[in-house]
RNA sequence: GGGCCGUUAACUCAGUCGGUAGAGUAUCUGCCUUUUAAGCAGAGAGUCGCAAGUUCGAGCCUUGCACGGCCCA
């Protein structure tokens, strides 16, 4: 006996009736698992050309060199018909069998395949009474069983748990997740075109890396034994793209994965997956008019609108988006007066007074980057560029050439959530080494997410970095908005969970 | 790290006052040649997340733990 069908005794009830259908059909012969099938139509093909044709002789002839495969995700079966419908990729059709059609024995077979198995069906069209076009199968095949039962058609699968550590069977049976996740690589390969299209040049960079750099966030650390170095796991790769700025590529993007080491949330997944592009020659305005054009495209081509549903409300990507300062935001949205956040001590003692934490010796900028959190980010629903951060907590961004106490740099919010992170790049090396030596202090008094000294970034920049700005945005947040979805796990396939406990199936 | 909520059949969910574990779908058996949440009749299926405790008796009460969700830090 093959082992594919040995039973075992610990198996629920549901599972050894699989075992068992299974078990007769191989002992009439049939392989379980053949890699023998050829299919040469997409069922979405078949309703594209087909989806309006009522003619009935039309339907038998065009129909009758058609051989599909995918997976029985319905079944109706009566005494001596049945209907199925066969699902791949590109959609779901429906299959009618009859015994006096397919022959006595093949239906006897064809009467133990179930929902969840993978077939391949050849034959002609038809419709239905109700009209609906219809495969009459000619020849049925088995070409996996499925030894598992998929989730109930009708509530499917809820339980996000499962959907996540599952999620195989989330996209077989949830149509939305399917969507969410054929969106996200259309989104990605939308953005590439845009960039491509504009004389972008996409690059890869180190994703492991011995000075974890262009972010402020805590790295994942690894440890390469031939080499006997630790390296860490990129926060960002800005550093290395703006080094090939350096070498004369001028224009450069990269789409990848980036690790930072904290907590997880509806917004957070500790890998998650940006493009940065550098754009010699232009400044952090030229970006946000490139920025809306990017999302304006984006949305029309995904969604079909520049106006975008998101958890009910609409997100007008389509009229010109709030552009306004960090501190006007402060003031204006944020409701604070100019003392507030400009003196020190009263910003510090308003920080703790709205329950977060202030460290010791930390920086004003930092304080007013907090009150901006919880003042003014929550707020930001419609698309908004917020400029001019404070220097001191923008370590790699051009000075204002009028007021070097802040910076040529935006962050993008929209629904509440930062999307993207841009600036003016500096590339005055003697500022830049300043900025690092001042990042090395702030680590050394105990921030861990602040800054390294990177020496072979000032030499390159010492070089001479051509003027340039840059942006990072986070595709996943992205998808989120163009996919309506509220928590960042729906839109990654594999979100990190802790490991499933032994024994839970 | 903290608070709240959840974990019961393969799936979706009920489970009252602490007193023998329930439904729909799915599965199995029988009938059924145009159904589409097919229908009719019958049947089987459970480590109530895990572990202690209280109790004559725990799915339910208490404590701890695990995993997940939401919110806060």
């Amino acid at each position: 006996m093959s082992k594919n069908t040995t039973p075992a005794s610990t198996d629920s009830q549901i599972l050894r009736h699989r075992k068992e259908k299974a078990k007769f059909i191989e002992e009439a012969g049939i392989p379980l698992y053949p890699n023998t099938f050829r299919r040469n139509t997409q069922i979405a093909d078949i309703f594209g050309k087909f989806d309006t044709c009522v003619d009935a002789d039309a339907l038998t002839q065009a129909g009758q060199d058609f051989t599909v495969a995918g997976r029985i995700i319905t079944l109706r079966s009566f005494g001596k018909i049945a209907f199925l419908n066969l699902q791949d990729r590109s959609g779901s059709i429906q299959v009618y069998a009859q015994r006096d059609h397919l022959g006595t024995e093949p239906y006897k077979i064809f009467k133990k395949f179930e929902v969840g198995d993978i077939i391949g069906v050849q034959g002609g069209l038809f419709r239905t009474q109700t009209g609906e076009l219809t495969i009459k199968a000619e020849t049925i095949t088995l070409i996996t069983k499925s030894m598992r039962p998929l989730p109930e058609k009708f509530h499917g699968l809820k339980d996000v748990e499962t959907r996540y550590r599952q999620r195989y069977v989330d996209l077989i049976v949830n149509p939305k997740a399917k969507d969410i996740f054929m969106k996200r690589t259309a989104i990605v390969r939308l953005m590439r075109n845009f960039f491509d299209s504009r004389g972008f040049m996409e690059v890869e960079t180190p994703m492991m890396q011995a000075i974890p750099g262009g972010a402020t966030a805590k790295p994942f650390e690894t440890f390469h034994n031939a080499l006997d170095m630790k390296l860490y796991m990129r926060i960002a790769p800005e550093l290395y793209l703006k080094r090939l700025l350096v070498g004369g590529f001028e224009k450069v993007y990269e789409i990848n994965r980036n690790f930072r080491n904290e907590g997880i949330d509806t917004q957070h997944n500790p890998e998650f997956t940006m493009i940065e592009f550098y754009w010699a020659y232009a400044n952090f305005r030229d970006l946000m008019d490139l920025t809306e054009e990017l999302f304006r495209t984006l949305a029309q081509k995904v969604c079909g609108d520049t106006t975008v549903m998101f958890q009910d409300t609409p997100i007008e990507l389509g009229k010109p988006w709030t552009r306004m300062t960090f501190y006007d935001s402060l003031e204006k949205i944020g409701g604070l007066r100019p003392e507030q956040y400009q003196d020190y001590e009263t910003a510090k003692a308003l920080v703790q007074k709205l329950g977060e934490n202030a460290q010791v010796g930390e920086k004003l900028g930092k304080l007013q980057a907090k009150l901006f959190d919880i003042l003014v980010e929550p707020k930001l629903i419609q698309p908004h560029f917020i400029y001019h951060y404070p220097t001191d907590i923008s370590p790699l961004a051009r000075r204002n050439d009028a007021d070097p106490s802040i910076t040529d740099r935006y962050e993008l919010f929209i629904t509440g959530h930062e999307l993207a992170n841009a600036f003016s790049e500096l590339n005055n090396p003697y500022d830049q080494r300043d900025r690092f030596a001042e990042q090395v202090k702030e680590k050394e008094a105990g921030d861990d997410e602040a800054h390294s000294m990177d020496e072979d970034y000032v030499r390159a920049l010492e070089y001479g970095m051509p003027p340039a700005a840059g942006q990072g945005i986070g595709i996943d947040r992205l998808v989120m908005l163009l996919t309506d979805s509220a928590s960042i796990r729906e839109v990654i396939l594999f979100p990190l969970l802790r490991p499933e406990v032994s024994g839970k199936e």
